[in-house]
DNA sequence: AACATTAACTTTTACGGTTACATAATTTGT
DNA sequence: ACAAATTATGTAACCGTAAAAGTTAATGTT
C-alpha cells in the first residue's frame, strides 16, 4: 500500500544528500539550523521512522532480549517474566519470548534461532529435561560466541555465567524454623520438584533446619517425587500418620496437601501449620489463606535484565566480572499458620 | 572474542566470490557440484549461520510478531500467549512480546517501538484504558501503514481487522440457562470486569436467559462493578439475602464469591450452585471445585497466530478478507454445581 | 569455422541507515 | 588581498545477504 517514506526518498523530495538528512534527524551540528528544521518537519509530516533493522545491522546490536522460560503459566516464571519485560522497557530494549516448555530440544531451538543477530543476549531459566540430561553445550556454545546469559532460579554451577537466584536452601531452613517455633514435632515434607535444583536446595534446608533442632527425619511423612500423579497417589494415604506440619516446596503440593487436609476434616492452623513456595494470587485466595515463601519475582526479573543490559552496555573490555545474584525471600504468614 | 562467520570471509578463505558462497549454501543449481560440496563443508566447519538482521533487511520481512497483552499474570492471557508462541514457532516465527499494563500510553508506546520493521504484524487485546477512552488510532495507524493486527478476546468493533473471541454472549447463556435447569430461582450475578467488552456481553446474557425463562432481574442480587475492592466490599452482605446459585463473570469474583459462601456455612452445590468464567489450573484445585465456562486459550492464540500468518504470507493482493473468528466455550460441570 | 548455448562464476546493485572523508563555499586572520 | 579555518553539504564505504546481470570458457550445432 501506501509505502512508509525512507532517508532516500525524503533526500531526494527535499534535494539534498541522504547523508545530510540523516545527520539533520539525529541534530548533528554539521548542519545548519535552518535546513535541520527543514528536513526535521518534512519528516515529521511524511511520518518517517528509521528502519530499525537497518539501524541495527549497522550498529551489530539489536536493543533485543531473548527471554526463555520453561512454562509461561507458572506463575512464577510470569511474574519473573513481568519484571523482565518492564526493566528492558525501562532501558529501551525489547523482549523476544520462547517457551521451552520444559524441553532440551526446545530450548536448543530457541537459543539457536536467536543466536544469528536478532538478540544480543539471553535471560533463560533451565528446562527440566536439560537439568535431568545435564547437557549444557548450547549455553557454552552462545557464550563463547559472546552472547551473554543471564540464568534465573533454576541454574547450573557447569555454566559460567550472570545469575540471579533466590536463596532456596536459606529461605527452607527458615521456614522450617518459624514451624518449628510454632512447636511443630512432625513437620511432613513434600516436594513435586525434586528434579529440579530448586527442589533440592529447597529440601536440603529442611533437613538442615531438623538437624540443628535434633529433629530426626521420619522418612513416612516424606513425599519427594518429580510428577504431579505419583504425589496425589502417595499423598492419600499422608494423613495415616502423625502430622502437624506440612512443608511443601511446590505450589502443587502446598495446595493439594491443604485440601486433602481440609477434606479429613483436619483444623488448619489449630492441628496442622501449612508452609508452602507459592507465587500466585491463589495463596491468598485458599481458605484458609496459605502461608508462603514468596519469591519476589518481579525482582528476579528486574535483577536478571539489568544484569544482563549492563554487560551488554559494558565497553569493551569493561565487562564486569560474573557474579551471582541472590534475591532475599519473604515468609508471608497467612492464616494457614499459627502466630507466634 | 571470536568474531562470527560471514559471508564475506568464507569467500576470501575460499577464494571465491561471496555470490558463489551465498548461491552455494542455498543449493542454488548455478554452482557446481564440487564448490558447493566445498562451500558447505566449510560452512559448516566455521559454524556459520546467516545473519538474521541483514536477512531481514534484505527480505523486508522479519517473521516476528509483536504480541501486546494487558497483563500476563493473568491465566487467561498467559494461555492465550502460549497458543501464540506455540503457533509462531511452528510456522518459524518469532514473538516479541510488550506488556500494556491495562494502559493506553504502554500500548501505544509498544506499538510505537515495534512498528519500524521489527516485526511483521501485530496479536493483541485491548488495554482497559484504551477500552476505557475509547482512542483507537494506534491500531488504525499500523494498519493504514500495512502492519496487519489480529485481536483477540477485547476487541472493538471500530478497527476493521481480524479477530478471534470467544462467544462470551451465547457461552453466558448457556451457563445461566443450566442453572436455571438445575432449578436455580435466585441466581446473582457477579463481575469485576464491567468496564470491559467481554465482561458486558456476558452480563447481556444473563439477562436474556432470564428473560428466555421468565425470571425477572433482582438488582439486589447484581454485583457488576469494574474494580475489586468495591466488589469485595458489596459482596460482604450478598449472602442476606436469598440466593441459589452464583453466575461470576470472571475469576475474581468466582473465587471470592465461593469463598465467603463457605465462610457462612452454605452448602455448595446442595444450596448454592456456582459457575463462574476461569481459567486457571485453580478452578480445579478449590474445594469445592469449581464449574467454569472455559475459554481454550490456547486455541484462541493458535487462530489468531495462523491468521496472522496467513494474512503475512498471503500474495500481495490475495490477502483474504477480514474476519472474526469465534472460538466456543466449554460448560466444565465441576463440583460447584449439582449433577442434572 | 562461425555462432549459439550453457555451465560456473564474478560483478554489481539493492535493502536503509550511519559515518569517515572529501569538497565547496564562506568567513576569519594577518 | 590571499591563505587558513570554518561551515555546510555531498560522496562513498560499510553492515551482511540476496539476486539480477555480466563475464568467461567450454561445449554443441550446422
Amino acid at each position: 500500500m501506501k509505502q512508509k517514506a525512507t532517508l532516500k526518498q525524503i533526500a531526494k523530495e527535499l534535494n539534498v544528500s541522504v547523508s545530510t538528512v540523516s545527520k539533520a534527524l539525529s541534530n548533528s551540528p554539521e548542519i545548519s539550523e535552518p535546513t535541520k528544521k527543514r528536513v526535521q518537519e518534512f519528516a515529521k509530516l511524511k511520518n518517517y521512522k528509521p528502519n530499525n533493522v537497518a539501524v541495527n545491522l549497522k550498529s551489530k546490536r539489536s536493543r533485543t532480549i531473548g527471554v526463555i522460560i520453561p512454562n509461561i503459566l507458572n506463575p512464577f516464571f510470569a511474574k519473573v517474566f513481568s519484571g523482565i519485560e518492564k526493566a528492558a522497557n525501562d532501558r529501551g530494549y525489547n523482549v523476544i519470548t520462547c517457551i521451552s516448555n520444559e524441553s532440551l530440544e526446545k530450548e536448543v531451538h530457541a537459543m539457536d534461532m536467536l543466536s544469528n543477530g536478532t538478540i544480543d543476549g539471553f535471560i533463560l531459566s533451565i528446562a527440566e529435561e536439560t537439568q535431568a540430561v545435564g547437557d549444557f553445550k548450547h549455553f557454552k556454545e552462545a557464550i563463547s560466541d559472546d552472547i551473554p546469559i543471564v540464568m534465573f532460579d533454576r541454574i547450573s554451577d557447569e555454566v559460567n555465567c550472570d545469575k540471579v537466584i533466590v536463596d532456596d536452601f536459606d529461605s527452607a531452613v527458615h521456614a522450617v524454623n518459624h514451624m518449628i517455633k510454632l512447636k511443630c514435632k512432625n513437620i511432613a515434607l513434600l516436594s513435586t520438584i525434586d528434579n529440579l535444583s530448586v527442589g533440592k536446595l529447597r529440601a536440603e534446608g529442611y533437613y538442615k533446619a531438623l538437624a540443628d533442632n535434633n529433629i530426626s527425619v521420619n522418612d513416612n511423612i516424606t513425599i519427594l517425587t518429580d510428577n504431579t500423579e505419583d504425589f496425589d497417589e502417595k499423598l492419600q494415604t499422608l494423613f495415616d500418620k502423625k502430622i502437624d506440619g506440612i512443608f511443601a516446596l511446590d505450589e502443587h503440593a502446598s495446595v493439594m496437601a491443604m485440601k486433602a487436609a481440609i477434606k479429613k476434616g483436619i483444623k488448619i492452623p489449630d492441628e496442622l501449620n501449612v508452609i508452602g513456595f507459592a507465587d500466585g494470587v491463589w495463596s491468598r485466595r485458599l481458605t484458609p489463606s496459605l502461608s508462603t515463601v514468596s519469591q519476589h519475582g518481579p525482582e528476579i526479573g528486574d535483577a536478571a535484565a539489568n544484569m544482563l543490559i549492563d554487560r551488554l552496555e559494558a565497553k569493551e573490555g569493561e565487562e564486569p566480572e560474573y557474579q551471582t545474584k541472590v534475591i532475599k525471600t519473604e515468609l508471608r504468614q497467612r492464616d494457614s499458620t499459627r502466630k507466634l
